[in-house]
RNA sequence: GCCGAUGUAGCUCAGUUGGCCAGAGCUACUGAUUUGUAAUCAGUGGGUCGGGGGUUCGAAUCCCUCCAUCGGCUCCA
């Protein structure tokens, strides 16, 4: 007999062998039929699998993220097995679960398969479905699985067979389809009920750019038809927000093929809403003693020489501009710290000055692979609200407490409730592709994870995913469309102060080096406002609204008095405008709602009377009137409130 | 950069077996109207059908090529 222990504390006494469904079905039987797979003892594994130890047992269902990953898997064999049908001799990659649904990486040979095809492989994948087939598992030798697939004719599964031990390959088969499989599944494709291929994709085998391209086939499947539909609309709703789309509606920025691509140019609008982001932060980093700097957008060649840069970005960026007496090299800048390194290097400094902070909103340009580039988010220009502090290393860890604690006071003032810090370490596989020494790599990767677990900060480690000079701590949020991107950034460098022999005066009255620390609690203005509209959906918060306020008279006749309210809103900096236009107010309200104006006041006969105004707010409307002052003092106590980040 | 898809007026989109001067709505402009909380009416203007080349009596439509955009891959100081 075996004991096994429940997630609710309960132990059942078993017979060696039992297995997980077994153990469902003993409890209820709606939930044996709701159990997709089981995590024994932290383990995830078939239902089926028999039990031959004590262990704790969770039975997962599509509420487990792991069921829902298992369940997606096993899609990703019953859509290879729908494939396989259409597409005879179809060779396949690798076909994981991913965070909505799955994909299969595939090879159709000269049937190219598109998305004409995604109907009649959905049908198919249902029918298929329907047949409840079991996912049978199979232990087999290395032997008899390169000789199956070496039969098949399956090189991209013989390459990954050749990469596993002996002893642990397993098959997976259901229906007519056996795949190469570690596991888990559920236990039939009967709970399949609902089927949708999302996309068609290009993706170079293993991830390397220079094995062969496979086809890569997204979709995602759902327990019941309700939750696809709902899904679809979910879809539907974050395509809405895209940023590209409300940058347009919204006049904030456009992109010019004349111009070139990649390279955003700001309109009035998103000039305002990213100069009040600008006056914003500046405000906040003087408080916090920082000391603005202004650099120019290019630099001689010598200066990324000595950062190093030039030998590891130079090929893969702009080319240099050459001087055309002298033939001197400039790099247009892709980033700031070399400039400020100079800054710091114009005078000596005492360890008494330390930590100096320059800060500045610099424009960097860089060259990213035509592929790449994506509304403002991955673009070739852009300006980081970049700092560099130069400290004592006594003084890294407090820095960069106040750092997290300033990127926490955006967030918190733009209401980002949800990120995650990433902490990014270096590779210890492959401690070649980074410059600096084992020591101060460990001193800089302790101390900014204990500065994050400090803030409390809800941090996933990724190791390998560090800068080439140094770790660094990104804060990531999703955009509309679940996409993950970077926002603000903290890193500690070792290395440039090293390069540009930066040094200070000491107590005990010796050079020593300084610490750098590079951060942008942004990031980029370019990525973080695109991430900010997706995030409100457009619906700026009023203290940053490009359009604060419009006022909408009833007919031309009170045009007047509309400009009256307008210049006395404009004389305490609210952002007023008036819609002279000859229309009826119907049809002003309605464009200021579209053009998502957070108050629109509408004057008539009897406002200008009696020196009021009818306050209509974006999205809830009729608000009833009041005097314009009043008004006014509304709108500065609202501004006032939010800009100090409450 | 790679794979796939897309590209018609300022915007959103019709126009598919190649065939009269390429269409609609919104926008813009002109006029009428002077309006009370999400679209007043009428008229006018606006397009090298992404660029270039080709096939054809004839191309927005078919082919080639380049460019840009979109979805991914790879990359991201």
């Amino acid at each position: 007999m075996i004991q096994i222990t429940l997630p609710d504390g309960k132990i059942l006494e078993k017979p060696v062998g039992t297995t997980s469904m077994d153990i469902a079905k003993g409890i209820s039987e709606g939930l044996a039929r709701n159990v997709l797979a089981a995590k024994f003892n932290g383990q995830v594994i078939d239902a089926s699998r028999p039990l031959n130890s004590n262990g704790t047992l969770e039975l997962l269902t599509w509420d487990h993220s792991e069921g829902k990953s298992t369940f997606w898997h096993s899609s990703a064999h019953l859509m290879a097995e729908a494939l396989e049908t259409f597409f005879p001799g179809i060779k396949f990659g690798i076909g994981p679960p991913i965070e909505n649904g799955f994909y299969y990486d595939v090879d159709p040979g000269d049937q190219p398969i598109s998305s004409e095809d995604f109907k009649k492989i959905e049908d198919k994948m249902l029918e298929l479905a329907r047949q409840s087939s079991q996912f049978v598992r199979r232990e087999v030798s290395k032997e008899e699985a390169f000789q199956y697939f070496t039969e098949k004719g399956d090189q991209y599964k013989l390459d990954l067979i050749k990469d596993l031990q002996d002893g642990t390959i397993t098959f997976y088969s259901q229906g007519n389809f056996t795949d190469l499989c570690r596991g888990p599944h559920i236990p039939d494709t009967g709970s399949i009920k609902a089927v949708k291929l999302m996309s068609v994709a290009g993706a170079y085998w293993r991830g390397d750019e220079k094995s062969k391209q496979l086809t890569r086939i997204y979709g995602i499947t759902f327990p019941k038809q309700k939750e696809l539909t709902e899904y679809l609309t979910l879809l539907e709703e974050a395509k809405k927000r895209d940023h590209r789309k409300l940058g347009k509606e919204l006049e904030l920025f456009t992109f010019s093929e004349k111009v070139g691509m990649g390279l955003p140019l700001w309109l009035p609008k998103g000039a305002q809403l990213r100069d009040r982001l600008e006056q914003f932060l500046k405000k906040a980093q003087l408080k916090a003693g920082y000391l603005p700097v202004v650099t120019p957008h290019i630099g001689n060649k010598d200066l990324y020489v000595t950062s190093g840069h030039y030998e590891k970005y130079g090929a893969d960026s702009f080319q240099p501009i050459r001087t055309p007496a002298e033939g001197e090299e400039f790099f247009l800048k892709p980033m700031n710290c070399p400039h400020h390194c100079e800054i710091y290097k114009s005078k000596p400094h005492s360890y008494k000055e330390l930590p100096i902070r320059y800060a500045e909103f610099g424009t960097v340009y860089r060259y990213e692979q035509s592929g790449e580039l994506h509304g403002l988010t991955r673009v070739r220009g852009f300006t980081q609200d970049d700092a560099h502090l130069f400290c004592r290393p006594d003084q890294v860890k407090d820095e960069f407490i106040k750092v997290i604690d300033l990127v926490l006071f955006v967030f918190r003032a733009l209401d980002f409730k949800e990120f995650i810090a990433q902490v990014s370490l270096r590779d210890p596989e492959n401690k070649t592709k980074y410059i600096g020494t084992d020591e101060n790599w460990e001193k800089a990767e302790r101390a900014i994870v204990e500065a994050a677990a400090e803030r409390g900060l809800n941090t996933v480690v990724e190791t390998g995913e560090a800068a080439f000079y140094g770790p660094k701590l990104d804060f990531m949020v999703k955009d509309a469309l679940g996409r993950k991107w970077q926002l603000g950034t903290i890193q500690v460098d070792y290395n440039l102060p090293e390069r540009f022999e930066l040094e200070y005066t000491g107590a005990d009255n010796q050079k020593h080096r300084p610490v750098m620390i590079h951060r942008a609690p942004f990031g980029s203005m370019e990525r973080f406002i695109a991430v900010l509209i997706e995030h409100c959906a457009g619906n700026f918060p009023l203290w940053l609204s490009p359009e604060q306020v419009i006022i909408l008279g009833i007919s031309e006749k009170y045009n007047d008095y509309a400009h009256k309210v307008s210049e006395f809103l404009k004389n305490s900096d609210i952002r007023a405008s008036v819609d002279e236009r000859d229309e009826k107010i119907g049809k002003k309200i309605r464009d200021a709602e579209i053009r998502k104006v957070p108050y629109m006041l509408i004057v008539g006969e009897k406002e200008a009377a009696e020196n009021t105004v009818s306050v209509r707010k974006h999205g809830q409307g009729d608000m009833g009137s009041m005097s314009f002052e009043k008004f006014s003092e509304m709108i500065l106590d609202d501004v006032k409130a939010r800009m100090s980040g409450n």
